[in-house]
DNA sequence: TTGTACGCGTTATCAT
DNA sequence: ATGATAACGCGTACAA
């Protein structure tokens, strides 16, 4: 049999004019060869590769729900994600961007890096109008579209539900200074406090690394002080979690001396003894979005303004920051 | 200035035979408009797209780490890894394929859904010669280079632990019946009984979902029963979380009446009350071998042969499985 | 209804 | 030392 290639691709694509027969045969024999278009032929033609980046600081429970949401809809809509881990350092993310570029993905989604501190890599991109989509962890400087959570209010409600637990001396595990959920969560941490007309003493602020080790350290220095905190609130789970461990070793009575509250609810939390409370957000929508502005970015004809979507947390108490008086409610 | 694009495409990649200034010019010129050379066009004429797919069930934190070790390879080695997870399902597993295919990745990276009971779809590519390697969780039937662990040798470390420590009647959650995760580490548990002479007993060999709530309601069964289990060995971590639970609502003292161990060691399991004790295996290193096999296969202008490589397990005793009275020795 | 020819951006080969 | 051109595989506009 001899057809064309232009025969060919009209049959492959369900174009009109086309002789039944010719299609039959056609057909069939792509599916003996099971042959495959080139996309990639495709994509130096059309411009477009249907792939979008993905650069994320590591696959921790929030992330890996989050790319999940990204995937979910990048397939749905026709796109398959090229998923990079940054591993928290400025290099990698740097390269990371680079190849991504180089492979020409349409689009790129980002939470960028607890060692990020210069995100002109970034800038340049977006000065071409290249769409990309921030989510989560997002530089404050940076004009682009973003999806993050609504970080004051999560710290704002589980400040407030120590405080009603009748919480005073209130900790807060801060995390490393530049991320801007650090940032924001402190907003909503000093702002309830302030609020309930309770002083912010500076030395229960304590910054870290982004590591339950270091909240571990950080938890057993806070109880040898003379005046010892009756709370702790945790900028993430794993700082929650190092801050339990400590607790428990210096056989602390959670929430009895100390009430504890994390961030991100990741399901360890409700497993561990004391089950611990936590500021809940849907890490899957918040992908599942990212992705969406995304792809509405980069199927728009003109240069769509930049969004900024803000989810909204739930908190989730658990015994871990409910005192027994209270218990009742 | 004028040159031709043979001139620039010299330049660019270092090539001799180039006047000293015309270089200069052009990499001026190429930093001014920070150019980068079209990578898709590459690929159409040389055929690869160094970027090499990676098919996961989720994205559970076995698999996440695993993923990190492939991806941790495939920077060095120049490549970029395309993620997709299957969610358990085989439709989705044969979209990802379709998709990996379609943009051209060079090799595939695979671990099977448990709900993939026909591989067809990788078969008809290993027939083609098309590089793919399977980790974890791999097709007993396809001839293919794969990476997994000892599994025999791992269940058969945790039977053996558990009959040291006295327990007679141990129960297996298996999982889904037709991974060969299940089907491996029921071999090691039923030959180290048969070593010590203990019979196995049908009744105790559970299938279930690979989910934490099918595991609790199976374990709930198998403590209702007459004649219940001392001691209860998970095909993986998840499956022991829901057997401790059960156990924990059930009030059945762990390791004193009934003994645990799970498989995976996430770090979870050495945060729960009481730590349980799990067969751990380096995930990291198992994804970095796979990448690593993939990409000597592609390399290599021969087609290789198939080789299994297969990983050893350690086995982490933790308090779920240390009864009393052999504590001390 | 079907076939031909061009262009996408790159590299390799050959010509200048 | 530099420029011109074919080829990679596709879709599309146009010719037959």
């Amino acid at each position: 049999m001899n057809v064309s290639i232009s025969t060919v691709s009209r049959v492959l694509r369900d174009m009109p004019d086309v002789n039944a027969e010719t299609r039959q045969a056609v057909l069939q024999m792509a599916e003996k060869l099971d042959y495959q278009p080139n996309q990639v032929a495709l994509s130096l033609v059309t411009k477009r590769t249907h792939t979008l980046g993905v650069i994320v600081p590591n696959l921790d429970h929030f992330f890996s729900v989050a790319v999940r949401g990204i995937d979910d809809l990048a397939l749905e809509a026709g796109y398959t994600a090229m998923i990079c881990q940054s591993n928290e350092s400025y290099a990698r993310e740097m390269v990371n961007t680079q190849r991504l570029m180089k492979s020409r993905v349409d689009g790129l989604i980002v939470s960028i890096s607890s060692d990020t501190f210069n995100v002109d890599h970034f800038k340049r991109l977006l000065q071409k109008n290249y769409p990309i989509v921030f989510f989560d962890r997002v530089g404050s400087d940076l004009a682009a579209t973003k999806v993050l959570l609504d970080n004051v209010a999560g710290a704002a409600m589980a400040v407030t539900h120590l405080i009603e637990q009748g919480c005073r001396r209130i900790a807060y595990l801060a995390g490393p200074a530049n991320l801007s959920i650090s940032q924001q969560r402190l907003i909503g941490y000093t702002d309830t406090l302030r609020k309930y007309g309770i002083p912010i003493e500076e030395e229960l602020i304590v910054y870290s690394e982004f590591d339950r080790d270091y909240a571990y350290s950080c938890t057993l220095d806070l109880l040898s002080r003379p005046n010892r905190p009756d709370a702790i609130f945790a900028v993430s789970d794993r700082l929650a979690v190092g801050a339990l461990l400590a607790l428990k070793e210096k056989n602390v009575q959670v929430p009895e001396e100390v009430a504890l509250v994390g961030f991100n609810d990741e399901p360890l939390m409700r497993l561990l003894t004391p089950a611990v409370s936590s500021v809940a957000q849907s890490a899957f929508d918040m992908g599942r979005t990212a992705a969406q502005l995304l792809i509405e970015q980069m199927s728009s004809e003109t240069t769509l303004p930049h969004r900024t979507v803000m989810l909204k947390p739930t908190l989730i108490k658990r015994d871990s920051s409910l005192r027994k008086k209270t218990e009742t409610t």
